[in-house]
DNA sequence: CGTTCTATTGACTCGATTCAAACTAAGTGG
DNA sequence: CCACTTAGTTTGAATCGAGTCAATAGAACG
């Protein structure tokens, strides 16, 4: 897993929802970056903080959570190298949720006042960051139809088939397999099922020849079934280019 | 329920989470509208629509929602009046989710081209619409919390909880009762359960005395209950002034 | 005034939770 | 490098919240 620059990843990743021009590009490479490295499990904001910076996902896993009567966890998103889970900092100044690792990660730190001067300069930047956050939305729409309208079986497929697409489209996930730092404990407060749940789910899977799982790597070995199971359809991602019915070519 | 002028609705509720400056007001004074009536249960949008301007709700409720597994509908969010449920369509061109009415409504259109002309003119409203859209998606993740965590009880009473402060807040839920034109298969839809358990959760509600719910009104009459019930905290609809424990008030 | 949609109630079933225990992998310190 | 500790996975049994099916009652509509 090759590290790269941070703004690579951001690059790639504002990419892979719309075109960016030379100029957007050396903007963003202009950005001032503070690269931090964390452990498992470590809260890098709180609910109720007041960020003053944006913060980048570089290597490793994310995930946003509420909790709910005090003390169940509900996991609302996970984010990959390229994401900016608080973007919407910007203009909320306070965080409804808390940001924490899922795994070792690395997170670039971007100060919101170079944001908030660059982006007036730059109709297609704003653009794109005001899109980042929508489709942002757009996830979690589709999250909500997945915890409230399908079973257990179906919402851990579907997150897994978002999951394989969104590191694909930034290039972390060739051949169907991928590092996937999560504990089934992680993966029911994602799905709102029990962790002993999940690992009967996770059976099924193996059972049924859709998926591989172990020492934190993940191996789709059918996504047909696994899309059919997830009944998932990849519009609500905002990909660029076709329907990615397979995206075996995306080599 | 005295209707106003369209852009009172949308001014009314971009000052509910940030003040505008008399120039702003200005602007969206001047936005072109058309203003079209709709009874109960029509489409306004569908998935997969391009829409070439933004609909702004006048009068009565639309829902956004999604099918999953071809015929299980979930309502992912509900909108009253002055919100503007697609105002993504800015920037996502294909809609990934519908877009109804629940009981009748009148709807204003407004250009995409208008917005698009106005929004680089004002940073403010640029601003206040990109929050918007936050605030939008800061709704999606509470929602998703609701479905994931939270038993059926909770889950109707978390959404009473929430929509009436988002009505009080623009106005239209003086004393704690408010039109509510939704069936409680509608109810169901929007908290991932089945119409037949929405009338029995509603039905301990009434026993407990938290509402009284009749003839498409309904009266919240513990209102402290309700949200203890709900695990309702306001924080996440950004809604300005302080913490909106009680909000009688704000007559 | 019948047609249709919505609300209500009861009986049965099922998916998922909880509790508990066993087992395995991973991490720490001596 | 092993012994100990801790975190995560796996399995089974009992229980429960919610769904489904079905039938009835009531409200709204043309």
């Amino acid at each position: 897993m090759a590290t790269g620059q941070p703004y690579t990843r951001l690059i790639r990743r504002l990419e892979s929802i719309g075109a960016l021009s030379e100029e957007s590009r050396h903007f963003i490479s202009q950005l001032p970056m503070t690269v931090r490295s964390y452990k498992t499990n470590q809260d890098i904001l709180r609910e109720g903080d007041v960020p003053t910076q944006c913060c980048l996902v570089v290597d490793g896993y994310l995930c946003r959570h509420k909790m709910a009567n005090g003390s169940k966890r509900q996991i609302i998103s996970f984010h990959i190298p390229g994401d900016m889970p608080d973007l919407q900092s910007l203009h909320l100044t306070r965080l409804d949720h808390n940001i924490s690792t899922l795994g070792p990660a690395a997170v670039a730190f971007i100060p919101h006042a170079a944001l908030r001067e660059m982006l007036p300069r730059s109709r297609e930047l704003t653009h794109a960051f005001w899109r980042e956050t929508l489709v942002d939305a757009a996830m979690f729409r589709e999250w909500v139809v997945n915890l409230g309208q399908r079973e257990a079986l179906a919402r851990v497929s579907h997150i897994l088939c978002e999951m394989t697409l969104r590191l694909q489209a930034i290039g972390l996930a060739r051949e169907f397999t991928f590092a996937l730092p999560w504990t089934q404990g992680d993966l029911g407060d994602a799905c709102g099922i029990s962790p002993v749940h999940v690992n009967r789910v996770i059976q099924n899977l193996r059972a049924r020849g859709a998926i591989e799982w172990h020492a934190k790597v993940i191996k789709i070995l059918n996504w047909e079934e696994l899309k059919s199971i997830g009944d998932f359809s990849p519009e609500y991602l905002h990909l660029r280019g076709e329907h990615h019915d397979t995206r075996i070519e995306a080599d």
